[in-house]
This record gives C-alpha cells, sequence and structure tokens, in this order.
DNA sequence: CATAGTATATGAATAAAATTAATTGATTAT
DNA sequence: ATAATCAATTAATTTTATTCATATACTATG
C-alpha cells in the first residue's frame, strides 16, 4: 500500500536531491531510506527513481508520485493540525484567501472584531495560489476566499459581503483634482500606478481604458498601498483605488478621489465558501460571514 | 502520524456501523481493529467515537477526520492504481467527466476512434459529481471534463472543440413540423421534454423561453434521449436538442428539427483539463483533445 | 428480569515490519 | 591518485501491528 511515509521520501529525496540529507530531514538513517525505496519500487514492480551515479533522478512514476505528494502531504498535514486543536478544545484556525489588493485592505478591517469575538479561533491569511482561489478553495488549502469574481458552481457558495466605489486617486494639485469625475481620454498624459498583476485583472483597464481604447503615457508598477500612495501625493502618477481607502489616506496625506466617469465603477466583494462546510455547520465560519456582511465602519 | 490505514478504519466503521463488520471488510481481527482505534484515539488525546452501548457514533472530530477520508483514500486509491499501469507500462486511464446530455452523446463519436488508436489508455466517462464538473476537476477525480461552461480561471485550461445548433424537435405531423424557425410564444402550449436537470441548465429555459416569460403548457421529464424522441414522435410532447442529434434519429423515426427563434441557439462544447497537466505533457490526453478538435462525422 | 446471543475491550504472546549498525562498493572532487 | 562522500547491502535489533484467548458490556427476547 502506498502510505504516507512514503510520498513524505519521494518529496524529501526530490528536495534534498540527496538520500543522505533526505534521511537527516526524515529523521531517519540514510540506510533505513534506502532500504524503504527499494521496497516501494519492489512494491510497484518499477522503478521510481534513476540512478546516475550518485544522482538521484526521478523516472516518469515517480513524478507522477511526486506530484501526488505535494497535493496530498499537506492536507494530511493541516488534518493532524486541526487534530491537534481538537484535542486541545480550541475550534480551528480559519484560512482566509484574498485575490486582490483592495480586498485585503477590506479583511483587515472585519478580521479584528472578528479576532475580538472569536478568541479561541486564529486566522491565517494567504494571498498566493498556484491554482487559483477557486483551487485552493476546492483543494483545502483555504477555507474562505475574499474575492471579487463570485462563481456560482455546485460545490461552492459566494455571498456579497462589501460594495465600494473604485476611484482614481490624484495629488491635490493635480489637475483633475477639482474635477466631479474623469473622462478616459484624460488619463492618457498620465502616469498610472497599479499594484503588480495583470492589466486584465485592472478594472481601470477593462472596465474603463480598454473598452475606449486608451492607454496611459506610463504604467509603474508599485508593491504597497503606502508607497503608492505617496508616489500619487508627489505628482509622480495617479492610482485606482476605492474610495474609502482613498478617504482614509486623504486626512494625512495631499489626496484626491475623483469618480472614474460619469457612473463611476460600482464594486462587490464575495466570500466564497465550500457548501460541505456551511452544511457542517462550522459555526466560527459562518460567524465570519455573519459579521463580514454588516456594514463596517471604513 | 495519521496514516492511511486510520482514514481507511475511520471510514470502514462508519460505513459498517459496526467494529466487527469493518474488521472483516479491512481483512482484519476484531481485536485488532479495537486496538487500532484505541491508540489512534491516544494519539491525538481526543475521542473519534462515542460509544453508546455498541452504537458508535463519531465525534465531531471523527466526523471531520470522516470527511478528510472520503476525499482523500480515493486520490490514494487512483495513484495506487496508475502505479499498476506504470509498472505494466500501460499509458493511463482517461477520466473524462461529462456535465451535459448532448456531451455524452457526442463523446460517444470522439471516445471509439481515440481507443483505436490509443489501444493502451482505458476511458472511463463519469457523470455525477458532488462539487460539479470544476471540483471533479479540481479535486483528481477526473482528467477532462466535456462541458458547455468554459471557466478561465489560474489552473485550468479550457479548449472548444465542437460548435453545433440547439433546435426544437418535433413530430413529422406535428403543426411547427412546417415552419422555417419558432417563437417562443408558440410553445406557451406545448408540453416540453427535458432531461432532469434543474431548469436554468436548459438553454430553453434560459436563451429562449425565459427572457421573454414564457411557460410551456407542462414540463415533463424523461432520463434518456431514445424514449423521449419516442415521445415527441408519438406527438406527446416537443424537446430541445442538439441538430446534428435529431437528424441522426430523423432517419429512423418521425421527428423534424425546427430553428429555435430567427437566429438559432448557437452552443459550444469545450474540454476543461488542468494545466499542471498539459505542462507535465501527458501525450494520450493531449492527443485526445488534438482528435476532439477535428471536424466529427456526426 | 434473567439469560442467551452478540459486540467490544483488554492483556499477553506472536508475527511482521521498520529501523539500525556495520560494512562494502561505487562515485565525486581535488 | 586518493581522500571523502554517498548509496547499497546484510544481519541484528527494535518497534509496531496483529492475533489469540478471554473478560466485560450491551441487546433482544421469552
Amino acid at each position: 500500500m502506498l502510505e504516507r511515509i512514503h510520498l513524505a521520501i519521494i518529496r524529501e529525496v526530490d528536495r534534498q536531491g540527496s538520500l543522505t540529507e533526505a534521511a537527516r530531514m526524515l529523521c531517519l538513517t540514510q540506510s533505513a531510506l534506502s532500504h524503504a525505496m527499494k521496497k516501494l519500487e519492489q512494491k510497484f514492480g518499477t522503478n521510481i527513481w534513476l540512478r546516475e551515479g550518485h544522482r538521484l533522478r526521478l523516472t516518469q512514476a515517480g513524478q507522477y508520485l511526486l506530484a501526488v505528494a505535494n497535493r496530498l502531504l499537506p492536507q494530511l498535514d493541516h488534518a493532524e493540525e486541526r487534530m491537534r486543536q481538537f484535542a486541545k478544545g480550541e475550534r480551528g484556525t480559519l484560512r482566509i484567501g484574498i485575490e486582490c489588493h483592495p480586498c485585503y485592505q477590506w479583511l483587515l478591517k472585519v478580521v479584528s472584531p472578528y479576532l475580538a469575538q472569536w478568541s479561541d479561533v486564529d486566522v491565517d491569511v494567504k494571498q498566493k495560489f498556484q491554482f487559483g482561489g477557486i483551487g485552493a478553495l476546492f483543494g483545502h488549502e483555504i477555507d474562505l476566499l475574499v474575492t471579487p469574481d463570485p462563481l456560482y458552481k455546485p460545490g461552492l457558495h459566494f455571498e456579497p459581503v462589501f460594495n465600494y466605489e473604485q476611484v482614481l486617486v490624484v495629488s491635490r494639485q493635480h489637475l483633475l483634482a477639482l474635477a466631479t469625475y474623469v473622462e478616459p481620454q484624460q488619463l492618457s498624459n498620465e502616469v498610472l500606478i497599479t499594484y503588480p498583476v495583470e492589466t486584465d485583472r485592472l478594472d481601470i483597464y477593462t472596465q474603463f481604458l480598454q473598452p475606449v481604447g486608451i492607454s496611459p503615457k506610463r504604467h509603474k508598477i508599485i508593491e504597497t498601498t503606502d508607497i503608492m500612495l505617496q508616489m500619487v501625493a508627489s505628482c509622480r502618477g495617479v492610482a485606482a483605488l476605492p474610495r474609502w481607502l482613498v478617504e482614509e489616506y486623504a486626512s494625512k496625506m495631499d489626496i484626491v478621489p475623483v469618480r472614474l466617469g460619469r457612473q463611476g465603477i460600482a464594486k462587490q466583494i464575495f466570500l466564497g465558501i465550500r457548501k460541505t462546510d456551511t452544511d457542517a455547520g462550522i459555526d466560527y465560519l459562518t460567524a465570519f460571514i455573519e459579521l463580514a456582511r454588516q456594514p463596517v465602519c471604513l
């Protein structure tokens, strides 16, 4: 039978590139590992590693098992962690995934009252997903997804929790600072600052500039909101952010929000969960959604 | 450590409802199982089963582990099956999931030349998914999804493979049999026969009737295409099916296809796969997609 | 409510499996 | 060329899983 230890061996040997190193990581002797590897190959009747001198390279079958290991071992690890929490009477860890930068800012506001109310629940926030947020939800990497893109599919449930307006941020000194709203054309001579994501995931491109075929003069990438807004304040460019976020910073910085287009750009944040979890009635999970639905003071 | 055998025990005890029965299924003595259960609970320091007389009921922690078991054990089983195939030099099993009835009809046409060409690949077709086709793809229940609803998300790739027209089928004796196309209003006095799926997954509702707020006189549910068309032929109702499928049956049955609306309803079938599988370059998988892209003689 | 029948739990014994120690042969680096 | 490193092997040992025999607990029923 394919056991957990076998998957762990395959993963560790691949990671360390050497049997001896892998043995140390697994708290085994080199001999034990060598035996286990041989036995595994005998059991399956196929090579898993190709021995090229001291180098170990995975065969096709081995690569397959490595993929299985990388997928299943984290889930087993988490199950154990969860059991430890059950044993200690703790409620568990709420693993939240976020897919957009404004989501993060919003989340910060919701998490703090939640933590106060649910002192025996930990919160873990993850941002990078190999298979995207939906994949992470299906793959049990996270329990809750904060996203602007809901996806009504069997097995998942999405709940809208927050509406906001995406606006342009400009320096108070900027020409546009006094405008009630801005047209796409007015950005053709501006430097646009955004987070480091593909343009087709940026609303200012998909919903504002691209429909009329306009590009900004330049496109600068900045990782953090604070630096981004300092750049804006010092007239190095303009950016697109949620209105509530801009208004929050406006008190300490020389920045002004301006509506994007006549109608403005309306956005929504959704919480995605697995239906199995709602059915299981995990109280601290449903409580989070409940709390998130309340209007937040931003 | 949480081992495979532990998950198997939890699942089997739950399935059989009795320790003794579960032991028989697992090819163990009752004693061995009892020992293993006790050890597992001691290891985690928490109860997994509540002993109520001879009845065994899972605790909350136990229910959690059962969910983990039901999720992970099939994946481990499949990994083993896959290894046996590697050992025998077989290529593998292509697990195809389908989400719509016309998909199935189309699939039959593609599978037979594929099987002829890839004699060392087995094909397995699944139709029911707890978490939908996308969930099955992410959860490694299937390797290929045949669906009318593509979903461009990280980790997944969708490839359009087949275009067809969804038409109304009526008896050759029917009034509408001579019409070049039919308007929604003309169905308000008809019996509509469909497969047993929710109306919002039926194009004739979502794209034809609902937009103008029309309902058929009655809605009958039939499972199989053959019976459905026999009902149509004997003037018991009308149905909506792909044109090519109707034309195929038209030679042996008194049925006629009629365009739905002036423009007709255009449909597409997509093949969905995990990006990890394309990257791994699984030849028999990419070959299937390649074959599917060729125009099929229908 | 007593009792036969059935189910689970336990302790000691045994079997099976994993791990180690000690050593050899092969490969790598200098 | 040689020392150092690494993996493989054999036999011994330890650990773990399983069984056997038996005790205990529960259920159904007359």
